[in-house]
DNA sequence: CTGAAAGCGCTTACAG
DNA sequence: CTGAAAGCGCTTACAG
């Protein structure tokens, strides 16, 4: 019971045995007596010896273990994500950093480049700023990257997306399909990759149908309670309201409820990103539903075969499939209510 | 452009100095001319040097991270709750590794020594293992431990709950000062502390009600859909049935909703734990909610607390309170259905 | 089968 | 104002 932690040099002393014989009892390297090891091994247990990984990988050359940086770790999104990247690190015997951009870009920053200080083996980064080009340093030192649900900025590096595009467009032919002319869209800030990438499905699948776009259907802003209240107001007010909305992703859709919650009408309805309780609220809330643990998954499998070997290969973009789960909400018909 | 790392010894030798002065310089100790100064910075702007963070903490006898022990980091109380630790920690210029027990005890030691192995300065931990006596030693050697939501079994340590029996009591208090009678009980797995502290909860409000306690409307176990539906079905079936439901986690809750869901007459209903949505579906649903984020930030702040002085104080419990928040679901009177 | 020396990339304690 | 030496706790490369 030594107050201090026991070392390798204090169980060396104890055990009367040179240093790198413990080292190689430690490791289970084999070629030491049968009676030396077991001297060094009641040493152990009577110090209560533990190895510093720390020290042991700093002579290594990497830490085994990786950088992960979210927009929040409390979002579900995020934190779907982080528990699948925590799977496959495990397997690999890495441990995982994890934290929040708040999605600010400078914030992001500092907390990569703490990451990179600690000398991280790897970076997954759900990216929030405007540019990327601080990593090269990094990069070009060997610390490679992976980009999660946008793309970087400026650099190039291996990447997963999902199908934003396809999916938004997936979920306004849905609307169309059940007789809608007049859709909303309600997405996040226009600086978000996602939020732009599904304004252009919508467009595109309004155009594909004929449909005109108009501007004063739509909404592209960060989802505070007050923006989606006035939002859903203009867009579901004025002479030719619109009879449907979508809903660019999960805080929208979210708050899109709470709002509509209060009026007598309601639209027809599909959100971008599919959420616990879709299914349980009446109706159902209709979703195209993008798997974040898979893409935690990918990224994690992408960073680990860069780590093992192909460092150097050109970087690759992984395109995750969005899936439509209709529940009620986006196949109601015009004009009619959604009950309550 | 050098492709692996340049270190100190690298710029010293580049700037002409010796390794000392470029730790000056980097450190901004001052006491360097300013020629020296610029040159040395020039060397590690021309290397593209940054300090290796790792190394420079093992010489300092600390690492500057702590390790964060969750249930899963997937689930919203655990990455609410992550959340705030992470907040706390960058205030003390320390990292997170974050990961999931998984609710078992073999996975919650290999992960927390795993931590310990890299010498975080201090842990957090939501326990799910019998036993933490496997801590003894790294607590003795120095790594300050805080429990979270659960105490610690076998061992003394720094611990943070919620006023789990006086939450559960106010909810059945609630139920019962609506005129139920027939209140069931739908909790966790009996291992788990919380879910045995809110069934005696439980039993204290029936019991100061003068009300009977009657084991055939409880049930405890892990809320698998199939249990729960077994669950409601016999709590809501039968002779003398229930006529209002306190479930004991977010989990239950959801899953006891999605029964619910599909039958003709609603109980009443009240959950431990707040959860998104809970204000959006029809009736709202009534919650004794807790507060996920202030319980990490106390936790972090006990933790840091220990590690800037106070390391042998004896060991405090925090007990936070919990708060009703009255919906609808928890206010209807026997008998009527909850609409839709 | 065993160990002394050098090194991972830094800082600390000393000496000039 | 500056730097050589020793050390943090391990492993690597060598030598016996």
């Amino acid at each position: 019971m030594m107050s201090a932690r026991p070392t390798m040099k204090d169980v060396a002393a104890l055990a009367g045995v040179g240093l790198k014989t413990v080292s190689r009892v430690v490791n289970g390297e084999g070629s030491v007596s049968p009676d030396t090891t077991e001297r060094v091994n009641a040493a152990i247990a009577k110090l209560g010896f533990r190895r510093n990984e720390g020290a042991r990988l700093l002579r290594q050359g990497r830490t085994a273990s990786i950088g992960l940086v979210l927009e929040d770790v409390a979002d579900p999104f995020s934190s779907a994500l982080t528990r699948a990247v925590e799977d496959i690190a495990r397997q690999h015997d890495s441990l995982v950093f994890a934290g929040s951009s708040a999605e600010d870009g400078v914030r992001e920053r500092e907390l990569t480049l703490a990451f990179c200080a600690r000398r991280v083996d790897g970076l997954i980064i759900v990216p929030a700023g405007a540019t990327h080009r601080y990593l090269v340093p990094e990069i070009t030192a060997g610390t490679p990257a992976v980009f999660v649900d946008r793309p970087p900025v400026d650099i190039d590096a291996d990447t997963v997306l999902v199908d934003n595009e396809g999916g938004a467009r997936m979920a306004v032919d849905h609307l169309i399909a059940h007789g809608h002319r007049r859709i909303g869209f309600l997405g996040d800030a226009p600086t978000i990759f996602t939020a732009t990438a599904r304004l252009a499905g919508y467009r595109a699948s309004l155009e594909a149908a004929g449909l005109p776009y108009d501007e004063s259907l739509t909404s592209l802003a960060p989802p505070t309670a007050e923006a989606i209240r006035h939002a859903v107001e203009r867009v579901l007010g004025g002479p030719d309201p619109a009879t449907a909305l979508f809903c660019g992703n999960n805080r929208v859709t979210v708050e899109v409820l709470r709002v509509l919650a209060g009026r007598p009408n309601q639209p027809a309805l599909v959100g971008f990103d599919d959420f616990e309780l879709a299914d349980v609220l009446r109706p159902g809330i209709t979703v195209v539903a993008q798997d974040p643990a898979e893409m935690g998954r990918t990224a994690a499998e992408m960073l680990f075969a860069r780590l093992s070997g192909d460092r150097q290969g050109r970087a690759k973009t992984v395109r995750l499939p969005t899936r439509l789960i209709p529940r009620g909400s986006g196949e109601m018909p015009i004009a009619t209510g959604i009950g309550t």
